[in-house]
DNA sequence: TATCATTATTCCAAATATGAAACAGTGTTG
DNA sequence: CAACACTGTTTCATATTTGGAATAATGATA
């Protein structure tokens, strides 16, 4: 081993003390043997068994080089070198426990700023009121919404949670991705366009229609691929206009500007109000998914899981799976 | 388990955090892993594989219920809920450090308060010139010395070191004797009272003679135990004075009140001086022993050990064993 | 003074943690 | 842009630690 090239940024300057296993619980545990005033009482306070106990402080006396206390069976009394070491063991003890209460607090309680990135195209989610049931729900949560179509990293810019909507997304081995949602998708055209340009009555029909595809990351037009009960069918749709935003597209296609293929979420609003209507009711395009990616499947902050599920109630209207 | 009766005596009140085997340890190594800013660089620093520092932290992150930390292969990013943790952690380091320091600085040099207890029958061991000495040697160390023929208590009275003179000691679980000096036990008296009263020529010529005999702790006459190369004689020695102290018993032998039993090196000084001869030079009575009783042999402050090696060497004038 | 209830310690089979090497993934470099 | 150097994690035989029962020992009690 080098001695030469050993890292220098030790915190304190000096070389830190040598690692040993056990040493800071075992002081811990003296700190609870002595508040507990004999071996049995410590070992059942503290739910370990006394002989454990017994061979864990003897050990630590063996490494400390020096008795912490004499023991008669009936009596405990400190060294006065066992006394000077209590204070440290005391503090440690102290400051675990404030690190547990942490920890349990932290469970209890969901708080901290919660940072969320989300893509501009989740419109069918009201946020303004997930946001301010979220608030009201959880007053010691703050939030940082970010709303952006680039692809974030989760790591380097610190998120807890990045929403994404794909059909399928790469594995990555350190982040996890949630199923939140499946979103249906169908086609739809406004009644206007439908009177001009007719309704059509097979996919094969939308070869002579003006349709509003999505474009993929690399500008390429994506196919659209129909599937029903009777078979299915594939096939580029001509379009002279096409948008990488869905919510641009449902626009556009309320104008009357052409065929769209849109969520159902995304579009169920328009139908009510009758400003879209379905093309080829009996056919679907292949669902898309709406992606919760975070830093790990277990262990998420208690912030992030309360709003998981909020997102999640929000989109389906059902609690978690 | 009865939870009615539990003991209520904790330091804080409230019920302490449970204990967790390691939660100690592993938040320190969480402190050395952040100091350090790898997995690989900590566990280097601290001396174990990086195997075991991935599989402890992650079993942290378990308890605690939250991430620390992110980690992609290439960097390390505090989690918000980490770095609160962090502050706790850091505490515990310096707290543990601090603790390891004092056991090493305690065991590189002896200091702080020796307590001894002697009883006052070591009149031969030049306790001013051991004390300065010691002083001298040892400036750290300050003694507390009880010269008393009580039998004190080693525990409750928190001695470090406890001398005894017997020829021997009840074997104790807790506390331990050490072999410090055999003192060799031979009968002397003055010129003046053997010029009286005439030499003894054999152990029965005792039986005429003013004897001065060691009392026991119950106001019991000794009976003095001759042995040589020729043979054993036992008896009684007749007395009108007795003493409990050998100190006091050369005092008056010296004044010429009769034939008393005593350590060479409590009458080789006498002798010297001729104030007092050897009666009955072939023979001698069982020799007694100066023993240093300690709790526990092994483990002793460091100042108790050079106390004691002291002792032997100003007794025998001999190192140790 | 002898007995008793309770204490700390020791023993050893069973559970647990360890660590060298293999693995899988990431940012950098030529 | 591909090979590289180094990262954190997993694997699995090995070594260590654990804990229930037995032991040894003490102070209080009758």
């Amino acid at each position: 081993m080098p001695l030469l090239n050993r890292p220098l940024n030790n915190r304190h300057g000096l070389e830190s003390s040598p690692w040993v296993a056990g040493q800071a619980d075992d002081l811990v545990l003296f700190a609870h043997l002595i508040d507990a005033g004999s071996f049995s009482a410590a070992a059942e306070r503290v739910g370990i068994p006394k002989s454990t106990l017994s061979r864990r402080l003897s050990a630590l006396e063996n490494r400390l080089g020096q008795r912490l206390m004499t023991r008669s069976t009936r009596r405990l009394a400190l060294t006065d070198f066992g006394e000077r070491m209590l204070e440290h063991a005391r503090r440690l003890l102290d400051e675990l426990s404030e690190a547990s209460a942490l920890a349990q607090h932290e469970q209890d309680q969901p708080h901290g700023l919660l940072r969320v990135s989300m893509p501009p195209d989740l419109t069918h989610v009201d946020l303004a009121t997930l946001l301010l049931t979220f608030a009201s729900r959880y007053p010691e949560v703050r939030v940082a919404l970010d709303v952006s179509a680039r692809r974030v990293d989760l790591l380097v810019e610190r998120f807890d949670l990045v929403v994404r909507i794909a059909d399928h997304l790469p594995d990555d081995s350190t982040l996890v991705a949630t199923k939140l949602h499946d979103m249906r998708i169908h086609l739809y055209a406004s009644a206007a366009y439908l009177n001009r340009f007719g309704t059509p009555k097979t996919p094969s029909d939308l070869m002579a229609h003006n349709c509003l595809p999505l474009i993929g990351s690399r500008d390429e037009t994506v196919a659209w691929s129909l599937s029903s009960a009777v078979g299915q069918w594939q096939g580029v749709p001509p379009s002279r206009l096409s948008s990488n935003s869905p919510a641009t597209q449902r626009a556009l296609a309320v104008s009357g500007l052409g065929i769209v293929a849109l969520p159902d979420v995304l579009a169920s609003e328009c139908v009510a109000q009758s400003t879209l209507i379905r093309v080829l009711p009996q056919w679907s395009l292949p669902s898309m998914t709406v992606w919760c990616v975070t830093p790990g499947r277990r262990l998420l902050p208690l912030r992030t899981k309360v709003f998981i599920e909020m997102l999640r109630q929000s989109m389906t209207g059902k609690p978690a799976v």
